[in-house]
DNA sequence: TGACTACCTAGCCAAATGGCTAGGTGAAGG
DNA sequence: CCTTCACCTAGCCATTTGGCTAGGTAGTCA
């Protein structure tokens, strides 16, 4: 019942695609890429009963979405960056959308709201940003059409969330080292920092080094708080 | 265009309701409660096609979603406990809707999954819990039919965790009190115990207190893990 | 009445943490 | 070549914490 995504030759569709906007006559093509099939179908759903719009494809994961745009190059890809266990793998795949193919616009569409992510997004290439559970039925077509029309659409909470990002670390959200990551984890697992040393092969002092760094980036005083911060970003 | 709740005389039907079964030939009739349109447009789209069952009421809120089982007396009432601030909430719910009309069942179809609600749920009378990321097309038709007929349907990963859940427990799944939850939330923001005594006009031991019992409750043993367990259950 | 719950307080001590300075390495990239 | 980055280590010291024992009050419920 999904529509497939992959099984024909990749017959190159990019050119008339990349050199800008399409027929006006021709329906705004949509990738949807989500995890959850309730909300692929209620997009849908949503998009083609309300709007003009077609889906032409629906992805479970990050191949995929890729794979889906390749073939179909979209107007607007509908993403929801978590499609895995690896939230930082979304952020790769918009930058290599955006990379390939500048014509085709990504709407992110977030279970919820996460600084960091909103930041990095924006950063690279995303011109939206919407949360799942804000968002209205009729807003969705807005959203889309004025996202492809290359405006930048954040939904509600999502703007003084950006404006905060980029105003307190100057341009440079920092983003936490695979070792912080690692060493955070295993704080949020109880660990104190000799188990976390020793689990690593590091020393005690190591350890130390990468939370006083992860505290900064994060802005968190106490490593409770780091645990706190990280998890809401999803990063655990 | 979502099915209005709230806006007619309330006859009571509910004495054909909590009677048993219904006549064979009635469809089934079901109230969806989720925050989230796109979510809600989705099932009813998933139900309607594939099922001959009829979603005749969407709520958005806990007050919503009791007045509609009040006034549909429907037969499944699938929700996401999540629909507000308060979680625990939804367990609320969950009991005022069995302990009333004993006759609907309750699917809950949870975002992510939480072994204190997934516990706490099923004690309070929920017959079903699937995960929205996890469950297919085909199951959720299925898993509604069989929640009708008085099965219990666990989807993935659910069962396992009901078993650890009691076993671990014997049986009495500790919840938080209000002023735990409250110095736990003091604790992810980065405060220490003398700046959470202050804030919550209360004596340091205090405040070790209650975290020396959220620990045993939540099974952590340093502070980090408590945030990162309360964090996961959807506590914060 | 007694049992139970949630809540509150005090003090002790070993261990862990945070905040700091002051260094080191190897690899990647302009 | 020099810079930057991620990573690693050491030591110092005040503060915080975890884990414990041993009490108290007020309210609910049987």
């Amino acid at each position: 019942m999904d529509t497939d995504v992959r099984n024909e030759v990749k017959v190159d569709q990019r050119p008339d695609v990349s050199l800008g906007r399409r027929s006006p006559l021709a329906k705004t093509r949509i990738v949807v890429a989500d995890r959850n099939v309730i909300t692929r179908v209620g997009l849908r759903s949503i998009i083609e009963r309300n709007t003009g719009m077609a889906v032409v494809a629906e992805a479970t994961s990050y191949e995929a979405a890729l794979d889906a745009v390749d073939e179909h190059g979209p107007d607007v890809l509908i993403i929801d960056l978590d499609l895995g266990d690896d939230t930082t793998r979304g952020l790769k795949l918009c930058e290599e959308v955006t990379d390939r193919y500048p014509a085709t616009k990504i709407l992110v569409l977030a279970q919820k709201l996460s600084e960091m992510i909103v930041v990095e997004a924006l950063r690279r290439g995303v011109t939206g940003y919407l949360c799942k559970d804000d968002v209205k039925a009729d807003e969705l077509g807005k959203g889309v059409r004025a996202v492809q029309d290359g405006e930048t659409v954040l939904g509600k909470g999502v703007g003084s969330m950006v404006a905060r990002g980029l105003g307190s670390t100057r341009g440079a959200a920092e983003h936490l080292t695979d070792r912080e990551l690692e060493v955070i984890r295993a704080v949020a697992a109880g660990l104190s920092n000799k188990q976390i040393a020793q689990q690593a092969f590091i020393s005690e002092s190591t350890v130390k080094f990468h939370l006083q760094n992860a505290s900064r980036k994060l802005n968190a005083h106490r490593r409770a708080e780091i645990v706190h911060r990280a998890s809401a970003a999803g990063l655990l």
